[in-house]
DNA sequence: TTCGTTTCTGTACACTGTGTTCGATTATGT
DNA sequence: ACATAATCGAACACAGTGTACAGAAACGAA
């Protein structure tokens, strides 16, 4: 058994993913027709609506193996909730967006359209969740954990998107270390706590370029 | 002279852009067809298109009013750059929210799309950039400016959306707070200037309802 | 290799929505 | 009251969507 089934099949699907993002790219994802996928990746219409719904559907079959993954990294840091670094998850996603560049820059950059982009928040925004939920409850911060929640979110997806569309000019550690500057210290008056964003050592040079 | 010319030209526009923000709130932006416009606003389509290029051109003439407000607001506080509070731009914005809650809840809420909050994007990153960069000069911070106004701007319009979409639970110097207690800390240490956010009282209630 | 099964292909079709055109009609400002 | 300008409505060409089906091709297993 060859993994995955029918060879046809994979064939198929790893076409039309490879033409979609290859075409977010040159034109951005509101621009692109089901008819442009079908002409870039030569298969037929009809093989197309046998495999995904809608042009949206492939869009999501993209980033499903992505998120999953994410979800991953996310969910195995959550149980252990670290004390120190209630910011910890931007680590994770930082680090799995360079891991898968190209597709980043297709799915988060200025032409990925918003349908990705609102899955990563919601995903973010409950690991976020997660991570601040014990601290707030001791601290009986008056700000609301809904409005934290989509503050550092919102901060976090804009640096990402930012540094997807710059093209990653640093390492992925790099661009956590300085959401960590701007976002911890707000983090550590909210839940009643210095901040050690300025104690510890500038990061070390990570980037590569 | 009634101001603004043609009675039927305003009776047309302002059927048109009412029955735009109206089908927004029930159904979101993607969904409305222009025909649905038409029949909602009881306009025939010819005339439509003699109005507005498309769907597109007509929800941004819904914003373009209000943008030249908000602009002028940030434009104002920009050129006595006030070494108190960069994040001062904040309040403006909450105020106009708060000033036109019926059209940024079409516009600006979960059912706004994505084009609006585009243009709001870079008029706010725009004003914060303004307002940050001579800090951020005489600091040295090793933080991108681009990358400083990025994150404050995305968290800004994350809270604003939050805010929007919870039906403005507060008032705007409420949310204005809010948003200085989780921005200034971080602003304050990229600037090499000891956070007030704590020093000041709690703010006063300003909300209603 | 053969064979039954699954997938792909190409074409055709019905349907929805877009944006334009144009002559007839109606409202407007003066 | 009148010249002007805006609106109407119906028709049209066009682009894109999603479905249906019958024949060809590729597949995996024996």
């Amino acid at each position: 058994m060859t993994e995955g089934g029918d060879r046809r099949v994979r064939r198929t699907r790893r076409n039309l993913t490879e033409a979609l993002t290859d075409l977010i790219l040159e034109r951005g994802y509101e621009a692109i027709t089901v008819q442009d996928i079908l002409d870039r990746a030569d298969i037929g219409r009809s093989t197309f609506y046998a495999h995904f719904r809608d042009k949206e559907a492939l869009l999501l079959s993209c980033f499903d193996d992505l998120r999953d993954d994410l979800r991953r990294d996310l969910d195995a840091m959550t149980p252990g909730v670290e004390p120190h670094d209630p910011g910890q998850p931007s680590i994770a996603v930082f680090a799995h967006a360079y891991r898968h560049r190209r597709v980043y820059r297709a799915l988060c950059g200025r032409h990925g359209g918003n349908i990705v982009y609102g899955h990563l928040h919601t995903l973010v925004a409950h690991a976020l969740r997660m991570h601040l939920a014990p601290h707030l409850a001791a601290s009986g911060s008056p700000i609301p954990a809904e409005a934290m929640a989509e503050f550092y979110t919102s901060g976090l997806l804009g640096i990402l998107t930012w540094w997807v569309n710059q093209g990653f000019p640093h390492g992925p550690a790099h661009v956590a270390q300085m959401y960590g500057a701007m976002a911890n210290p707000g983090i550590a008056a909210a839940i009643g706590r210095p901040s050690d964003a300025e104690t510890r050592p500038t990061i070390s040079n990570a980037s590569r370029h």
